[in-house]
DNA sequence: AAGTAAAGAAATATCGATATTTTTAAGGAG
DNA sequence: CTCCTTAAAAATATCGATATTTCTTTACTT
């Protein structure tokens, strides 16, 4: 998972490899919030001109993973209080609308990859495997993709991302898993299955505000 | 208001005043939707290097003003009725939240505010001074801007110019203002004095679509 | 001692040239 | 005639070097 060392990958640009490669070290902490992040350093880290780094610098803004100042560079994004509960609060209203747009064009084929994303979360935890990660972020954004809002999903997917970083940052490791999150999971799950908008929604949410009281209550900034 | 001839402005890099130039040009419909953005022809309109102009370019993106395809360059972004109708469902959602937290924490300098911005906006548009697009925008952005969370302000800030580019591609010329546009304007104005959430939002909300209803009759795509 | 100005160092930003990839056009086989 | 291969052209992407700006340190004045 560290976004460091990964296939040379010729067949990618140069620049969109070192947007991979720095974004997953600015969402695993590798890069902490605030640090400046020098063009020669990276460049020479990531073995590649300064060109495909700035790009890709340029790039990672959108995402909200690098602050740009002009004339004096590029750092990675502070943290703050406020921020992760801004970033609460807009998953709550996001997520809500898109989870009952999904829902109200609900049908088997969309039931049947949730049940799916599902399975694979639960067996990647399970074993243990690196794909947890992943597994659980496809779940999530296969909950809301049922609908024909592409700009919604980006921004709940953002947003996904953002919260992310906060909790590798509370805590470097996965003890994650051992709250009652795969029951949280299995409750959102089966309440979209049976069609249940305000049900599934009022647990999606309550999800997402354990989940981040959890990590608020372990974070020291 | 035409982007491409603006000061040299020694101040600002030249990435940044690239980046502001082309802006106003995918604003306005100089640039149209779906149109490649080659290097080149840019780097020779804006007459300045290849550098600045792809930083520039990859900047855009985050605005979702223009398309970045790996290996295969730049393009403004495209547009579709589905596009613009999920803009103006996603402002819905968001305004609406970001106007009853600014009500909820309604003080009289946030208010002196929006009196300044509504007149200054009435005046722009007797005046047929070109400020009103500016003084429209600010007067939008301090109905939302009184709360804490800069996250939503932006998304909200965001959508607000994807809209205004469509405004533009749907008459490229302010036929806009013969609307009843004013009297909205003003109620809405009203609403908010008066500290009313629902009736504020209420009309804010039938503002846009108003303004939806109107830019969709008279759209070609 | 504190503030300021100048010199030096470091880092950013930009340029011009080149390598790489994609697109277009042309030729040839089945 | 169509499809596949190949050559040429165009455009993108990248590099290495340089100019410009910002940051740091030092020296000087009051």
């Amino acid at each position: 998972m560290s976004g460091v060392h990964s296939p040379p990958s010729k067949d990618r640009s140069a620049t969109h490899d070192c947007y991979l490669r720095l974004r997953a070290m600015i969402l695993t902490g590798d890069l902490t919030p605030g640090h400046k992040l020098k063009i020669e350093e990276l460049r020479s880290l990531l073995e590649i001109g300064a060109s495909p780094v700035r790009e890709a610098l340029s790039l990672l803004t959108s995402d909200l993973l690098v602050e740009r100042m002009d004339q004096r560079g590029f750092r990675a994004a502070s943290v703050s209080k406020s921020n992760f509960e801004e970033i609460l609060a807009l998953r709550c209203i996001l997520e809500e609308k898109a989870l009952r747009a999904s829902l109200a064009a609900s049908n088997s084929a969309w039931e049947e990859t949730l049940v799916l994303c599902h399975h694979r979360m639960k067996k990647a935890a399970q074993e243990d495997s690196s794909g947890f990660e992943d597994a659980h972020r496809a779940f999530h954004m296969a909950l809301i993709a049922n609908t024909n809002m592409p700009m919604l999903a980006h921004y709940c997917a953002q947003l996904y991302d953002l919260n992310i970083r906060y909790r590798n940052l509370a805590a470097r490791g996965p003890n994650y898993r051992t709250r009652s999150v795969q029951n949280e999971h299995q409750d959102i799950l089966d309440a979209t299955l049976t069609g249940d908008a305000d049900i599934a929604v009022r647990l999606l949410i309550e999800h997402y505000r354990n989940t981040g009281n959890y990590l608020s209550s372990q974070m020291d900034i």
